[in-house]
Formats: C-alpha cells, sequence, structure tokens
DNA sequence: CTACATGCAAAGACTTTGCACAGTT
DNA sequence: AACTGTGCAAAGTCTTTGCATGTAG
C-alpha cells in the first residue's frame, strides 16, 4: 500500500484530493500501526491546525467505503484505523500499541468455513493477535 | 459456557448475585450470538422495565473482567458483545446479524507467530468472518 | 464555474460516573 | 448490619451531520 495508490483509489471516485486528505492518507502510512480518529486528528494537527474531526472521519469513511481500510477493535474498547496491507494481521501489544504485521492469514480456517458453509457468501475476515511485547513485560506494562 | 458457571464466576469474585445480572446474563446466552449493549438493555427491559443502561454496561465490563465475555467489532463500526464459547470463533451475517459459531481456531498462524515472535506474550486473539447468509443474499441484503 | 470538501458547531450515539436508595449476603 | 448493586440523571467521549464558505478539477 503506497500514497499513489491511494490517492488514486479518490480519483477514480472522482473525489477530490485535498491536501487534509493527502495528510491523513500520509499521517496512516507513515504510523505504521492502527490510530484512532482522535490520534489521526492531531498528527495531522500539527500540518493543518484548523482541521475538523468532521473531515477526519468523512476521509475514514471514503477509505473505508473503497475498502482500503480495517478498523481494529482493541481490547481496551477502543478503535483503531490502518491501511490493510495486502493481507496482513497483526501482532497488537496491549502495553504500548505497537503493531507489528505478520504475514500469517488464517487462510485454512477459510477454506473450512467456506466448504462447511456452502450457502454463506464471505465478504471478510478479521484476525489480530494480542499480548506483551518484550519491553513492556519488562516494565511491567502488562499490569491488568 | 452455562448459566451456573456464570454466576460462580461473581460468586468466586464477591460480587453479588443480582436478578438482573442474571437476567443479562441469560439473554446473553439466549441469544447465542453478538448483542449491543442497547439491544442486551432493550431484551433485558421486558424483564425490568426500569433496568439502567449503566447497570448494563457495569455487568459487561464485569463478565469481561474476568475474562468471560468478548467485545466483537462489526464492519459497520458497531460493537457486540457474547461470551466466547471455549474458543469457537464466528461467522456473522453482515445483512441479518446472525452468528453461526464454527470451531476452526487459526492455531496454526497462532504457532507461527509465537514462534517468530519469542518475546511477545500472547494473551488473546480474535478471528472473525463475515458475509451474507443465503437468506440475505436472496432477498437483495447483501446491499452495500 | 461547478461540485465536492472543509471548518465549525450542534446534534446524536454510546459509555461512564456520582449519588441516594434498595437488595444480597 | 455491611457492603455492593441499582436506577436515574448528568457528564464524558466518540461520531455524524448541516451549513456557509473555500477550493480542486
Amino acid at each position: 500500500m503506497n500514497l499513489n495508490q491511494v490517492l488514486a483509489g479518490f480519483r477514480e471516485r472522482g473525489l477530490k484530493l485535498t491536501p487534509q486528505r493527502q495528510q491523513i492518507v500520509m499521517v496512516l502510512l507513515a504510523a505504521g500501526r492502527p490510530l484512532s480518529a482522535r490520534e489521526i486528528a492531531d498528527l495531522v494537527h500539527r500540518s493543518f491546525p484548523n482541521i475538523g474531526l468532521g473531515t477526519v472521519y468523512r476521509t475514514l469513511e471514503a477509505l473505508r467505503g473503497f475498502g482500503l481500510l480495517d478498523e481494529i477493535l482493541f481490547p481496551d474498547g477502543g478503535k483503531r484505523f490502518e491501511f490493510h496491507r495486502q493481507h496482513q494481521h497483526h501482532l497488537i501489544c496491549l502495553g504500548c500499541g505497537q503493531a507489528v504485521a505478520f504475514p500469517f492469514c488464517p487462510a485454512d480456517c477459510l477454506v473450512k468455513v467456506a466448504e462447511q458453509n456452502p450457502d454463506f457468501e464471505v465478504r471478510g475476515h478479521t484476525f489480530a493477535v494480542f499480548g506483551y511485547c518484550r519491553d513492556c513485560r519488562e516494565t511491567g506494562g502488562q499490569g491488568e
């Protein structure tokens, strides 16, 4: 997933390529981990001090609309957003929020599911692993 | 997962077993699919017309606290709650919201993840498949 | 120039919290 | 009797929406 791909997505749909949108996309790409709407707004705020949360949400909705964005529910109940990089899933630290992508996909499960439920039209799936990274384990970040 | 197991959970922790809590638990067990906080409140409302949403949320938080409850993010952005039945995951219809459990778990992925990230302490994972069931496909429920 | 996007603010949805009273143990 | 839970309502947080203005195409 790169910037141009995403920008092309807007164009294809007749949506406009405003500087704010570009910045939102760049922030998401640069973070390399799931961000909350608020985090995105704060980061974009550096370049666009007047940006409204509405703009962030509208942009996220657009990205989600053309299938480029995943929404992830963290165990703390908060939602985060990130581009899905052609089928990677994530290892997410509950202490520091760092996310590491891993290339394994529960494909065999999907196949079994599809076999046993031929009438079900699969449209998507989610898979995420939560836990604590080494740093957070060492610093006691695993506190419940 | 059955009623007594859950009720024992409250007892073990010195929490009280009020009729409202029992009803909330029963509603969740009876539904057999993920419910939103609002749905739970509405269902419990039949038995306890005065129940407050606060009570529902507090009970859900307690259940989550002792690890009996999963929180699932639907593609529409809404959260749903349900007991995790000893490691089943779900096939969830985006049209009618019906959920069917399936026994496959992306265990091999978890193993690979653990192998390649020995410093990461895995605490949990989520896996869900979304799509459209036969009824919803036939009735055009798959509209985007 | 036209249509769509932005910023702002209000509205709406969802969730948490404080408090007085009630109910469980 | 002690202490926790409940209902209610207010407060907080998160997200969506309306509208006048701005700007990309």
